[in-house]
RNA sequence: GGAUCGGUAGUUCAGUUGGUUAGAAUGCCGCCCUGUCACGGCGGAGGUCGCGGGUUCGAGUCCCGUCCGGUCCGCCA
């Protein structure tokens, strides 16, 4: 037997007991004839003490950092407590030990604080992960696991496994592609998701499945993005959007009882796609503060008539913008921004507010600012255009109050709103509203079905652009929007107005899940009619022979009697990253790979062999 | 594809307008220490300043190129 208990488990109440730990050098503390040893396992840190005997033995076999020890011994009550951690009353007087192996000095300390940096850490993996903080990580995804396990089981969900190596298709992210060697010049690709298998599985019956599974995606990696992650794929049979929030606000509240022992029984808020736009300039909003973007002008076609959210009289606001800040009357979009108890802001910070906005990143000319003084008077950056009563005017319509800061941004449409987005997020960051416990759930609802993009160089076919699926091409418009979308021709005849296209008003039955300001899952009522997706496939460009190339086996299965079904998928690693408090979801992968797509520590990718080249009928890459 | 920050001791970093033998902390090694738990004290070893080229009497420092890493934009149905 190596242990009879771990090295975090044995209190006060075991002294005395005859005891086998067997773990990892942490520290090690001499003190001439006797010597302090702190063992760690999984579980925690022993204390042991070695008498003057088993010291020289120590010193005799050069006992160091990380050196797997066992120890026979008895539990005994310390002299001198250490009660910051679980075992800090008791030590274990050691009578015998053995050498269980050997280690050379570690690159970096294995603490919570260590000192290695993330490159080093990413190299000797297999050391950071005996790290307490990074195995704590591991220990929440697991946590999620399990509860989204438990639940989807409790409902009746099956997990069903489906294949990695499927076929490439030409719609959404890079597939990563495999060579098959038995067939030759041709090629599998990784999933990006299992979204026609889940489809098939709705066909065939298996009305409630999900799968906790790998996809890929050969795209630039970002702090949030790997080029493998793991989803929790979710698709039903014989649902309306409806069923399907309810069903999934039920998986995140068990999750949040299970994982974090939070009681989120508060109603999750939904807003659509537009109203997020509108208010926050974002389609995943962080909405733990309640800070709102005034739209103080727009440009009249992105916004039809109908947002019910928020409005204050921009016509006024409109007028008189153009009077106070004549440059503003040029620019397609004015948004301001009520940051509230900021008045007092010195020079130097908005001069470092100015240049945030600056960045190319942000891309901005500059930052117009108003302080709404304690004492009811206002202060303007502008002060050639100042007037107490159109300041007044502006400080109304972005709903501010005194002792407000209104930050205002000027400039083309996209980048304007972009930056009046990320500018709220950075204010809110700063006052520290953006609380790591505090969670947020939210439903984006109702997206657009389409996305436009503009022809690129040298296309011909489409120069006039073309439409995009927003979220995948299974997707089903709006139940009313059908007829709107089968009776209209796709091709857009003017670039210029391609937002009068009937299928620029087409929305989704779409709907993402926001915490935090993070898309954590995203999902949607799909096609089941063969019409309406072959409709689909001709609006995003394809030919009646590509269709039946790349997805004849969907258009076949759905002749068969295919039922109205819909899903969602959540991003794994990241739903752990918020819960667990970091920006970054490598935390909670045990082997990530780096920004550039690569595992430092095996070093991959890597070359192959000429004799694999010659195998899989490749050309050598010269 | 683009922007930006960084690369100096095992590790994390400092290094002034370009000027003696490149420093600190920590880790490592040795000696001392019976109650530490960030133990303490004394001493020591440890560097091709990422790589290549250039400017200069002289380059860690300035310039060009390149490689590696972080963050972001594009991209991510």
């Amino acid at each position: 037997m190596f242990r009879s208990h771990t090295c975090g488990e044995l209190r006060i109440a075991d002294v005395n007991k005859e005891i086998t730990l067997a773990g990892w050098v942490q520290t090690i503390r001499k003190f001439g004839s006797i010597t302090f040893v702190d063992l760690r396992d999984r579980y925690g840190i022993s204390q042991l003490l070695f008498n003057e005997e088993l010291t020289k033995q120590l010193d005799e076999n050069a006992l160091g950092r990380e050196f797997v020890l066992q120890v026979h011994g008895k539990v005994s009550e310390r002299s001198n407590k250490n009660l910051n951690i679980p075992t800090g009353e008791i030590e274990i007087v050691v009578e015998r030990f053995t050498i269980l192996n050997k280690s050379i000095t570690p690159p970096f300390t294995i603490q919570d604080d260590t000192d290695g940096g993330e490159d080093l850490r990413m190299k000797y993996r297999y050391l950071d992960l005996r790290r307490q903080a990074v195995r704590k990580n591991l220990e929440l995804r697991y946590a999620v696991g399990r509860s989204t396990r438990n639940y989807l089981h409790e409902n009746n969900f099956l997990d069903i496994e489906t294949p990695f190596l499927i076929k490439s298709t030409p719609e959404g992210a890079r597939d990563f592609v495999v060579p098959s060697r038995m067939n030759e010049g041709q090629f599998y690709a990784l999933p990006q998701s299992p979204q026609t298998f889940k489809q098939l599985l709705m066909v065939s019956g298996y009305d409630r499945y999900y799968q906790i599974v790998k996809c890929f995606r050969d795209e630039d990696l970002r702090a949030d993005r790997q080029p493998e992650f793991t989803q929790i794929d979710c698709e039903m049979c014989f649902v309306e959007q409806e069923d399907i929030l309810q069903m999934f606000e039920g998986l995140l509240r068990n999750i949040f009882k299970d994982v974090k022992g939070i009681d989120y029984s508060d109603k999750i808020e939904r807003i659509t796609w537009q109203q997020a736009m509108w208010n926050y300039g974002n389609d995943k909003p962080d909405v733990r503060y309640d800070v709102k973007l005034a739209n103080y002008k727009f440009p009249s076609h992105t916004f039809p008539a109908g947002i019910d959210d928020d409005i204050v009289g921009v016509e006024i606001v409109d007028a008189v913008l153009m009077e106070i800040f004549p440059v503003f009357a040029q620019a397609e979009t004015v948004i301001a921004i009520a940051v509230p108890g900021c008045s007092g802001y010195t020079r130097k910070q908005t001069d470092e507010l100015t240049d945030w906005v600056k960045r190319p990143q942000i891309g901005m000319s500059g930052l117009v600012f108003i302080k709404c003084n304690e004492d009811g008077t206002f202060k303007s950056s502008v002060d050639k255009f100042y007037d107490e009563e159109k300041l007044k005017t502006l400080a109304t319509a972005a709903n501010a109050k005194a002792g407000d800061l209104i930050l205002i941004v000027a400039g083309a449409e996209e980048r304007t709103r972009k930056a009046a987005s990320d500018l709220r997020q950075y204010m809110a960051e700063s006052l520290g509203l953006r609380k790591p416990d505090e969670f947020r759930l939210l439903w984006v609802l109702d997206f657009p079905l389409f996305e436009y993009a503009a022809a690129e160089e040298g296309e011909a076919e489409h120069k006039n652009g073309r439409w995009v699926a927003r979220h995948h091409p299974f997707t089903s418009p709006k139940p009313s929007q059908i007829a709107e979308m089968i009776n209209n021709e796709p091709s857009i005849s003017d670039a210029a107005n391609y937002l009068k296209h009937p299928y620029a008003n087409i929305k989704a039955n779409a709907y993402d899940m926001v915490l935090n300001g993070n898309e954590i899952g995203g999902g949607s009522i799909r096609i089941y009619q063969k019409d309406l997706q072959q409709k689909m496939f001709a609006a995003l460009g394809m030919s009646e022979q590509e269709q039946q190339e790349k997805f004849g086996f969907l258009l076949g299965a759905f002749e068969y009697g295919a039922p109205p079904h819909g899903g969602i998928a959540f991003g794994f690693d990241r739903l752990c990253s918020i819960l667990g408090g970091s920006e970054s979801i490598r935390d909670f992968i045990a082997f990530p790979k780096n920004n550039s797509g690569r595992d430092v520590m095996i070093d991959a990718p890597s070359g192959i062999d000429e004799k694999q080249y010659k195998e899989l009928k490749l050309k050598t890459v010269l």
